[in-house]
RNA sequence: GUGGUUGUAGUUCAGUUGGUUAGAACGCCGGAUUGUGGUUCCGGAGGUCGUGGGUUCAAAUCCCAUCAUCCACCCCA
């Protein structure tokens, strides 16, 4: 007891059973981004320092995995840094390079350094796990996947819209209910500074994100505690008791912010992109939410944020456009808008409704029972037919008991088990066994493949 | 980073005001059934009660520390 194995906090193995529900999610989603002309990429695990820290925030980079550096690097720390026991400077010395906080910084980091092979816009998606050093808890772990789509290169706002039709699709093929919320930055924009706190934009929405979980009034007192003036904060109210159609909320936010720039921008935007979402046939329901912040500090014009209609759990998919991620890496003025579905949420919510397809749970479609050499002989040239024709087949590898080997198929839910002795053998024939209802036939093995197919 | 919860068999848990040999269910292994699994019946293995210290004649039970865990906050998928 005391020293079984264990792995790190927040990760998680995932079992032959898991794997295949999970691979079920990353297919699905994976064929619908191919519809829409999205190519693979993968980057590495880990990146630089550089490209990482700052640009998730103070918070963020807290939460970033350091990784150690190679060789004596203890020695070639100052004296003097090691005294002053500021780790936060002594990072710098000891670690270059960190795990990946999510998959759009490094896709920025990518598209600058292959500019001159990317052909614009560039449409990608990418599954691959992240890490944060978060604490875990219910729906948050600390290496979780990601799979991201993102068009960059592009400020058309068909690419939001495609995106919310790739939403739509994703949750519809998974037959998960969603409400996608949409909000957008400049909009926030346009309030911080209607309001005259344009500086305090940050500390306004992530009060504001929190109005359906806290309440108004705890939300205006933390912007009062925030620092914000009693006087914004009054004039904020109209705007957080929105209420009516799309129409009529752009209608009530224009007449506090359509004499801000950014704001009328955002609104303009907003527009444009319901008109066409209404004319499409979405199952998912879309709404206009302003309490939506979305913590990522590189947004700067729609966010999107997908959550399940029937089970309670955080955002299964989020995003946005981000105008000028590949400016920090000197590549100014190049627009990028993407989202990420949250695999291990979508599990979650897929194991609650238990909604995963029965079909995708089977990995072996028939076993064949080993009777000893002999019949090992007879059997192994219609193993390899079977598995031409593209059946999933295996033969157990010793002549156990039978009680052993049946156990087995049952185990593994294999639904056909194939006996060959003596009989068959004589006969020519197999016999195969349906383990769901217990009955048998005897055929050929033309016949074996028919029915296995 | 802040606050709280819970640590007993492989798993989920029970364990009385501290009292002798720590239990159950499920799971696992074996047998009934050497060419038939999932049902049934019979038998068996498996725990230094998270770890370290303290109080006591006596600790799974009380106290302290420590580690782990889960949950909430911050933040987020």
């Amino acid at each position: 007891m005391a020293q079984k194995p264990s792995i790190p906090k927040g990760t998680r193995d995932f079992s032959p059973a898991e794997m295949v529900r999970r691979n079920y999610i990353f297919d699905t989603i994976k064929e619908v981004f191919r519809l829409y002309g999205f190519q693979p990429i993968e980057t590495p695990a880990m990146e630089n320092l550089s490209t990482l820290m700052g640009k998730y925030g103070e918070e963020g980079d807290k939460l970033l995995f350091k990784i150690l550096n190679s060789g004596d690097f203890i020695s070639k720390v100052p004296q003097q840094m090691l005294d002053d026991k500021n780790s936060n400077k002594l990072t710098t010395k000891l670690s270059e390079k960190g795990l990946r906080y999510d998959l759009t910084v490094p896709f920025a980091r990518y598209v600058v350094q292959n500019r001159s092979e990317i052909s614009f816009p560039f449409k990608r998606y990418q599954i691959q796990p992240v890490w944060r050093a978060d604490r875990p808890q219910k729906g948050r772990y600390r290496e979780f996947y990601q799979c991201d789509v993102d068009v960059i290169g592009s400020n058309s706002l068909l690419n939001e819209v495609e995106l919310v039709q790739i939403i739509d699709d994703v949750f519809k093929r998974l037959q998960i209910n969603t409400v996608v919320k949409i909000n957008n930055r400049k909009i926030l924009a346009g309030i911080a500074e209607a309001i005259g706190e344009a500086e305090r934009m940050i500390d306004i929405t992530v009060a504001i994100d929190k109005l359906d979980k806290i309440g108004l009034e705890k939300v205006n007192a933390e912007m009062v505690a925030k620092g914000i003036s009693e006087t914004a904060v009054e004039k904020l109210q109209p705007i957080l008791e929105l209420e009516g159609s799309t129409q009529e909320k752009l209608d009530q936010i224009e007449q506090v912010i359509g004499e801000t720039e950014v704001g009328a921008k955002g609104i303009a935007e907003m527009r444009t992109m319901f008109g066409y979402l209404e004319n499409l046939e979405l199952d998912t329901e879309v709404e206009l939410d302003l309490t939506l912040a979305r913590g990522l500090n590189y947004y700067t014009g729609a966010i999107f944020e997908v959550k399940s209609k029937d089970v309670q759990i955080g955002s299964i998919c989020g995003g946005g456009r981000y105008d000028d991620l590949t400016g920090i890496f000197g590549m100014p003025d190049v627009s990028g808008v993407g989202v990420s579905f949250g695999a291990e949420r979508i599990y979650d919510v897929l194991v609650q409704q238990d909604a995963f397809p029965s079909e995708s749970l089977e990995t072996t479609r028939a076993l064949f029972v080993n009777f000893g050499e002999k019949e090992e002989a007879y059997c192994l040239p219609v193993l390899a037919k079977l598995r031409k024709a593209g059946i999933n087949a295996e033969i157990f590898p010793e002549s156990a008991k039978m009680k052993k080997q049946m156990t087995y198929a049952n185990r593994k839910q294999i639904p056909f088990v194939i006996l060959a002795g003596d009989n068959e053998i004589e006969a020519q024939k197999f016999t195969v066994k349906n383990m769901e209802s217990g009955e048998q036939q005897l055929l050929n093995a033309e016949e074996l493949i028919k029915i296995l197919s």
